[in-house]
DNA sequence: TTGGAAGCTCTCAACACCTA
DNA sequence: TAGGTGTTGAGAGCTTCCAA
């Protein structure tokens, strides 16, 4: 029913009165001027519906026409990266950035006009069909529950996540992949009844964000975690870290430049959180890439920039979580990793050969500098957690430690052990370093089991090879 | 097979009014 | 008084059906 202006004013109940043409109750009784008005409810002509808050349609021209995005409204790195060169004769630089970007049309790419002038940006809905609570997976309280569990417990092991930004609500509305990511795998460890509908629910996210080519800082940290703790039979770890580092080239990372704190003065605490969040995420994924290259011997797709060989000023930032320590940690172990396994790898794989006296010599200079670097950072964690406080990172820190060094040892072992070293007895110290590498893993493990038991399956691979190792070194 | 009318579903924006 | 939620009306977009 149509109310009039003075009930419309005070948002009050407008009650007709008992004439047909008097006034309402209210303004009777105030002695107020009672006017009607016309409404001008509904859609205004020309308004469009919002293209990710319709209905999934089944056709494939709906599936073309259809554009979700999974990301939220992440605030594009392009603003905490240099842009591509104006004036640039490349393609790169002369065409229409959008054009560039995959979305070809004649118009858009004869368009001199920056941005997307062509199309007004799309309007954001509120509501979010994809949300694992509103679809009825599981209810709120057991979502809290898993989120918080997810961040104090399993967060620490991988350091994706900031503790302050990353709040359940935040993480909700940014991105419903990586609000299902996080709960699916919370719920793995934490109420495996859920675990099945969760998981096969960020599969799906997953499949659509990829069929719509959506990239955004929370679809790659979704991905990472899904990977982080995968089911058995899941072998895409690697093609998944792939996709996820394209998806991230494709938003400018790479040209991330190295740290400074005066780059970002001028930013308030939230803005500074995002940039680090966009960082923190290229770290971790330069970690993951080293470390699967590492493992499995293939090549590594992101270089070493003057952007990550300044994690050490990153990890001083005033706002660094606790987490970003391990971080750091990591970061400079795979930097001094690349450079000793370009020289230590197995002379069937190197083109020049280190005669083996001097590479024993080379090793235990190498073994050193492992060593400075676990106290360094064991000491930068101690420092920021209370003597009596049991986390992850000193036993991460050992662990990762630990296990470059048998990595280290074993690569020179095996031209020891071939048969172009007949006297293996002269090479002790490099078959000692090995053995009791695997043997400090071994025992690092069994002291501190229940650690063990959240983290990530990269470790238990690391610890299943230092127990391969040791079976195969007794034959 | 194709074009277009009719009808249906869904979204969006404005409105009504409850309640703190 | 005004924040917030449910309701309403109109348009967009899609499907279905039918005639050419």
């Amino acid at each position: 029913m149509n109310a009039c202006l003075p009930c419309r004013k005070v948002k009050m109940k407008c009650r007709q009165g008992s004439q047909p043409a008097s006034k309402c109750e209210r303004c009777a009784r105030k002695s107020l001027d009672c006017v009607f008005q016309q409404h001008r409810r509904g859609r205004k002509p020309g308004t469009k519906i919002s293209k990710r808050t319709m209905p999934a349609l089944p056709s494939a021209y709906a599936a073309v026409k259809k554009t979700p995005d999974y990301s939220g409204d992440t605030p594009s790195i392009a603003e905490s990266v240099p842009a591509e060169e104006p004036g640039n004769l490349q393609p790169s630089g002369l065409l229409n950035q959008e054009a560039m970007r995959g979305k070809f049309s004649l118009r858009r790419i004869l368009s001199t006009t920056e941005g997307d002038a062509l199309e007004p940006p799309e309007r954001s809905s509120p509501s979010r069909p994809e949300d694992p609570i509103e679809m009825g997976i599981l209810n709120l309280s057991v979502a809290k529950s898993l989120f918080e569990n997810f961040i104090v417990v399993l967060n620490p092991y991988i350091s994706q996540l900031d503790p302050s930004l990353h709040t359940f609500f935040y993480v909700r509305q940014k991105s419903s992949f990586l609000f299902t990511a996080v709960l699916a795998m919370s719920a793995k460890t934490f109420n495996p009844i859920v675990y099945n509908a969760l998981y096969n629910h960020a599969q799906d996210l997953y499949t659509e964000s990829f069929r719509n080519g959506a990239k955004s800082t929370e679809i790659v940290q979704a991905i990472l975690i899904l990977t982080y703790w995968k089911q058995p039979q899941d072998t895409r770890a690697w093609t998944s870290l792939g996709y996820a580092i394209r998806m991230c080239m494709d938003m400018g990372w790479h040209k991330l430049t190295a740290y400074s704190t005066a780059s970002r003065v001028a930013m308030d605490e939230a803005r500074r959180r995002e940039v680090r969040n966009v960082e923190r995420t290229w770290y971790v994924l330069f970690v993951y890439d080293r470390s699967i290259s590492l493992q499995t011997g293939r090549p590594w797709m992101i270089e070493r920039s003057a952007f990550i060989e300044s994690i050490e000023a990153w990890c001083g930032d005033p706002i660094a979580d606790r987490n970003d320590d391990l971080l750091g940690a990591f970061v400079t172990l795979r930097l001094m990793s690349s450079s000793i396994f370009s020289l230590h790898a197995p002379s069937s794989r190197r083109s020049e050969k280190v005669p083996l006296e001097n590479m024993e010599a080379l090793l235990s200079l190498k073994k050193a500098s492992i060593e400075r670097w676990e106290s360094h950072w064991v000491q930068n964690v101690e420092r920021k957690q209370s003597p009596e406080e049991e986390t992850c990172h000193k036993f991460l820190i050992r662990f990762y430690g630990t296990h470059f060094r048998l990595q280290l040892f074993s690569l020179p072992l095996q031209d020891v052990l071939s048969s172009e070293y007949s006297d293996s007895s002269l090479h002790l110290d490099i078959i000692w370093a090995a053995f009791t590498g695997a043997m400090d893993m071994l025992k690092l493990i069994s002291r501190h089991s229940g650690q063990l038991y959240f983290a990530q399956d990269s470790i238990h691979v690391m610890t299943a090879y230092s127990a391969a190792f040791l079976v195969k070194s007794r034959r």
